[in-house]
DNA sequence: GTCTATAATAGGATAGAC
DNA sequence: GTCTATCCTATTATAGAC
């Protein structure tokens, strides 16, 4: 029954859950598909350029969302919000998007693979975003340049770590951990 | 020309490499073959049950490694080393394995696709592992055995993290100063 | 123990009807 | 805009010669 069901941004948040759930080479077209509920043909439809196109259109709306979600609200200049509520909100940000340990981050997944060279360029835009938001933070809360900065990118890389070991051990406690300690230490 | 020009050992540590590089899915056997330049029968003769036997021998050889070249070092009892000592010999081994940050980690590449289910509980064991022998290590120092736990956690987490961020930026500094960080740190 | 050849299947992508 | 049917290629795996 032809009939546009869904807007194009749902098909792309659920090819979004595919790929990070997968990693791209082995997120097949038929999994893609299944997943969206959309015939192969129709993703062709909205995504010309294939699964290769599929995956950049997510990469797109991982940017929009960090942007929105994570990185404004870590800008908020006007409502004079303390960097340490700054702080806890983008965390709980964080642990919604990975589900409190329970899901990866879409990033880490394309870094890892062999597809990382495919997406490269891209990836280190989103983790340079990622990591300068958190160092404005630190920055912010009066930490020197340097020290903001190198805080700010191992902050990041223990939260990817996290969820890394997380799934290695099938346990989502080194992500809560890895939380708690980074609410009660990243301002210090 | 047949003739057996590899030991075993050497045709596992070239798919080992092989897997690192690509993670399990995309590791075609035509690649697997190219990388060891053994042909793909010839794997089969290895390997007869396939690309998961040849992955899981991988994860053998990986648990062998850890455990001579870090685990036993971090157990020296008997020559009377220092803790500060062991660890300085461990992260040593470690940025050998990792090339300083210029290749990744094979427990963080396979824990992060899809194929992690079928590989999770030689995971985990590796894992727990890896973090224990940091955990004792900690303790010896002097810690409190919460604390040392969740120290080394805490370490091998950063470690995997520093080589997913390094890998998505293309840049190994993530991953130096992580390591320079737990030579200052871990033990304090 | 290695090879070439090939089977059987799953992959990404396209054509054309509705 | 969606579908079914199909193409071509690459995949894992096997057979059988040497």
């Amino acid at each position: 029954m032809p009939a546009p069901i869904m807007s194009k941004e749902d098909v792309v948040a659920l090819l979004y859950e595919t790929f990070r759930k997968n990693g791209y080479d082995s997120a097949s077209l038929a999994e893609l598909s299944k997943e969206t509920g959309l015939g192969k043909s129709s993703l062709y439809h909205y995504f010309p350029g294939g699964k290769e196109e599929m995956a950049l259109t997510v990469l797109d709306l991982v940017d929009a969302s960090m942007q929105k979600d994570l990185i404004e609200p870590l800008l908020d200049d006007a409502n004079d919000v303390s960097p340490q509520v700054k702080l806890e909100r983008a965390l709980e940000t964080l642990e919604g998007v990975y589900a409190r340990g329970r899901k990866g981050c879409i990033l880490g997944v394309l870094s890892a693979a062999s597809s990382r060279h495919r997406f490269q360029k891209r990836l280190k835009r989103s983790f340079h975003a990622w990591i300068e938001a958190f160092a404005r933070l630190a920055l912010e809360a009066g930490l020197a340049k340097e020290t903001a900065h190198a805080r700010a990118e191992d902050a990041v890389l223990r939260i990817e770590g996290a969820l890394v070991v997380s799934a290695g051990l099938n346990d989502p406690k080194p992500f809560h951990r890895t939380m708690a300690d980074l609410r009660r230490h990243f301002l210090e």
